[in-house]
DNA sequence: CTAATATATGAACGATTGCTCGGTTCTGGA
DNA sequence: TCCAGAACCGAGCAATCGTTCATATATTAG
């Protein structure tokens, strides 16, 4: 379809130069279109940009609601290895787009979009974590924030630093141990 | 001096209207001088941005150098609550400017910058660890780096979220908690 | 005071870019 | 076959921006 070429192109453009080399002629060339077709689909560059970071996102959540879902009433060892697993992959299996797009965002008056996302995550991981079948929190919100603002931030530092894959293995693994020591030392809700 | 208004300048605009308004002619203006002088201090637009970063980097790595310095000898959980408050509060005191900076590194090939800033920062806070008194770790490139990134990564993923100072404070004392309980976790050095 | 050097100026230029719009092509129902 | 509406086209316009350079001003040395 047109917008999937529109959208890929746009992606491979913002990948190869960042968003100062993304033209709309630029991106209508490689879509195969003319810059016409894409005023045709986008008001202006930035809601394109802008709607390719909300395809991105709605990705995201989705898959993020899918493994909270999946498991309700494990253990939150597991809950917490699986949270980090599922983030980091989605990161990492196309390091490229994820780091054009973490740059993209940046130039972008997308709170909205940030805002959206990260009430969903909150819902989803909150419902995950109040299942939990070895602890209950007195603070939930509170421990629930924590653990979701480490771990997408740590992901994040970890790809502006480069590391090398093995590097990264091992930051993964910490990650986790540290969730898990973290949910280990705050008291279980008194009932 | 006209340096200094150079930089002050480009501070306001970025944060008042982002790179996209950063315009020289604008920069100019505000600074009380003219373009052509500008030019004679910067060979380009984007050397301007990227001596500022520089500056902020360099501020920023003195003042950590500076607490884990300070530290020397103490117990790790001093030094992680230290650590976790240095940077905070140098990146919380002018909110505004840090996200500005944020952002405008974004559109920049800055890695070197980011790359040294990263290298002095692991000296600094490893020095620190290696110090401890009442620890000594068996990998301690790995544990230094896991904490770095968590910490670092932690406080941008919270500037990102807008949270009012009350979550944003309690946030701080979770990441303190969860530095620390990982901390515990780990196996010492076998000797 | 003069000459030489360093620093500052800002109008003008060239290049680029986002976007428009008059017009063409495609599509599918009658 | 015909037609209407949807989708597409792309040369060109208007506006902006980074950068230059001939000129002016300030500073220092002799």
């Amino acid at each position: 379809m047109t917008l999937d070429a529109i959208f890929e192109a746009t992606i491979q453009l913002l990948v190869a130069g960042g968003m100062h080399r993304l033209t709309t002629t630029r991106v209508a060339e490689r879509a195969g279109v003319s810059v016409g077709t894409m005023y045709q689909y986008f008001p202006h560059k930035e809601a394109l940009v802008y709607a390719l970071n909300a395809r991105y996102l709605e990705d995201l959540a989705m898959r993020i609601e899918a493994t909270c879902a999946s498991r309700q009433g494990a253990p939150i060892g597991e809950m917490v290895e699986a949270l980090v697993d599922t983030y980091w992959r989605a990161k990492t299996e196309r390091a490229d787009v994820t780091r054009a797009l973490y740059r993209s965002v940046a130039e972008l008056d997308n709170q909205p979009l940030i805002d959206a996302f990260a009430r969903r995550v909150d819902a989803a991981t909150g419902a995950m974590l109040a299942s939990a079948s070895d602890a209950s929190f007195h603070d939930l919100k509170g421990v629930n924030l924590a653990l979701v603002t480490v771990i997408f931030g740590t992901v994040r530092s970890a790809f502006e630093r480069n590391l090398p894959s093995s590097a990264a293995q091992d930051l993964k693994r910490q990650l986790v141990l540290m969730c898990r020591s973290y949910l280990a030392a705050i008291p279980d809700k008194p009932r």
